[in-house]
DNA sequence: AGACGGGGATGAAAGGTTTCAAGAGCGCCC
DNA sequence: GGGCGCTCTTGAAACCTTTCATCCCCGTCT
């Protein structure tokens, strides 16, 4: 992550490079096809009504000039682009990538290209990729969002982009959403830590700005609650992020607390948090289950694969990214199109990191 | 991965939407700001020119009527683009979206936008990306081909859309490239496996249509020759892609062969293969490293924090992305621009999935 | 007082495609 | 042989910005 780009002198070998040419257009593939431009133009969009022997000479003129469309003009004219935008949190976290397969899945399925942009959890980077996209006129976006309350992100809509918001629910009546029960993961969570005798329970995630975060949180309190335990048995450690390095972070606050004092079990918003929790515990001494129980969220691939296989909360990930697809396809092009809320349920999946030995 | 996707019922609340607007341009900017067409044109994109009054009652004009900018009429008057495409192999591959974000980070300095797409070792898919990018004129493409033979690959430049490759080295004069040296990849793996003693070794690998894959298994061969050791030493296992499941499908094989005729290490082209090989052969039963050693590619995050911590052969992600998108963005702007080819040099993490106890 | 210069604003042209109403050519039928 | 209908092709308008040469207004210099 880091230590990875400690610069390692590369060898280098330069060549010279051919001069730049200029790009061929309609109008040159007319003159050399000897037809007109509008003939061009429906080789290219409605081959089926121009005659045979017509649209061969039109596709050879094409080829041998090297003919490339001009997108932004197509697009300029006829007022429709072929792209979805989805706007992910954060490209290293394996969750998002799923949900971006089910995305480009539903995406191919209709005939359009999926454009990826990431916002690395940062405000400004979102709002600046939001721009953009609504700049460049994409069919729709869909954003798993840091900042849900951007005005930017409500006026999308209105404006003539279709929003579709991914994992989190709005309230908001001008945005379809997907999303998983957080809260009711969180529950999940915490109460299978409950009945495994945990009492003092470790809660580790940020920041405190991600929806998920909160909700996730907000779950672990009820359960609390409705075990009739205080919310003191919960202890909070808020990270930075939702990352492997910050899981290590929480790892090494975890550890350097007194035994007596320490939580017997950790909920982490994430599997990332979690992997890197488990990873600096095992290696400051800890046992996992035994001295720490760790249950992580979103049951990402690599949580079985870990040190200790991890009990994790699962979504439906690519479901979540294919259902959000077809909710803004539908937007964009079923004129009585009616937002929808979407919520799916989350399920726990309990392996050694809570449970010991089979 | 797939279990994921065991249809869950969601639930689902439905709300009207309103209808659709119409959008403002430039000219109704200019109509309601008492300005010229040019003048807004002006305070879009050289706001020093123009009078602070003048650009006041712009901006204002703008901000009531909702103005987006059409990025198309820009780009197709003013030619140029302002986006970078990072076209990459496997979305799901933490090595992948670690480069990405070297590229994310050059591009952010030089005050472009990256789209990141991702051809799921799909030549279909690869070639029908790199048709959409080209006809979207972005300013330059960055990718790691699946196909480096492509002709389509190999015409852009000619066409005026600068190509880097990342991650392979093409002998092609038309582009720049950035790689890791993946032979001396392969070399290492397999010298430190002959350094322990291992002399049944396992190559698991594949499609070989991934230059990757073929450097590095050549790399395992060299290792062998120097040895002085019979290239039947080397059992080649094919996988269809660079996965975590087929890791486990190389594992499951591996595992089945009789103990005097299986291989005492495997090396895998990368550490999904390798994370995939480990969690199947612990849970059948195999021990890593006392039956079964294991060397992984990529050094990737979670190598770390596997099962068994993964000896792996690190490559400098995040910088060979910066350096790639540097590359291109001098050939971009750079009149005097000379392809290169960038070779990083990689290097040994030795963990306990070789080494066993330290 | 008149010429000059410069900051600001202007308006028409250009950029490559799609669209669409209209035209051309042709075979067929009465 | 003339008219009709059909298939295929045509050419110009429109999409929305940016660009750039031009113009205007004023203050300044001689």
């Amino acid at each position: 992550m880091s230590v990875d780009d400690a610069e390692a002198l590369p060898e280098r070998t330069r060549r010279r490079r051919a001069p730049k040419p200029h790009a061929a257009g309609v109008k040159a593939v007319a003159a050399a096809a000897g037809v007109s431009l509008g003939t061009v133009s429906n080789v290219l969009n409605r081959p089926e009504v121009v005659s045979p022997l017509t649209r061969a000479k039109v596709e050879a003129a094409m080829a041998s000039l090297g003919f490339v469309r001009n997108e932004s003009a197509r697009q300029l004219r006829a007022g429709s682009s072929r792209i979805l935008a989805y706007l992910m949190l954060d490209a290293g976290n394996p969750f998002f990538t799923d949900v971006a397969k089910g995305v480009e899945e539903a995406a191919q399925a209709a005939g359009l290209s999926v454009f990826l942009c990431t916002s690395s959890e940062d405000a400004d980077r979102e709002a600046a990729y939001l721009d953009l996209l609504e700049q460049q006129r994409v069919q729709g976006i869909l954003i798993t969002p840091i900042d849900q309350n951007s005005s930017r992100l409500r006026k999308l809509p209105s404006r003539g982009t279709p929003v579709v918001v991914v994992d989190r629910t709005l309230d908001d009546a001008e945005h379809c959403s997907v999303a998983v029960n957080d809260i009711l993961g969180g529950e999940l969570a915490i109460s299978h830590l409950l009945e495994l005798g945990h009492e003092r329970i470790a809660y580790v995630g940020g920041p405190n700005t991600i929806g998920q975060v909160v909700d996730r949180r907000e779950g672990a309190r009820r359960a609390l609650r409705t075990a009739g335990q205080p919310l003191s048995n919960l202890i909070e450690l808020t990270t930075g992020a939702l990352t492997v390095a910050e899981g290590r972070g929480a790892g090494q606050r975890l550890a350097g607390l007194p035994a007596d004092r320490r939580p017997t079990a950790a909920f982490c918003a994430n599997d990332l948090l979690a992997l890197g929790l488990l990873q600096q515990c095992v290696s400051l001494g800890l046992r996992v289950p035994e001295d720490l129980a760790i249950v992580g969220y979103d049951d990402i691939e690599f949580a079985e694969a870990a040190a200790v296989p991890l009990t994790s909360v699962r979504q439906p990930r690519q479901l979540l990214g294919r259902t959000a697809a077809e909710l803004l396809l539908d937007e964009s092009s079923n004129p009585d199109h009616e937002h929808q809320r979407v919520t799916f349920t989350p399920e726990l999946v309990v392996r050694t990191s809570t449970r010991g030995t089979l």
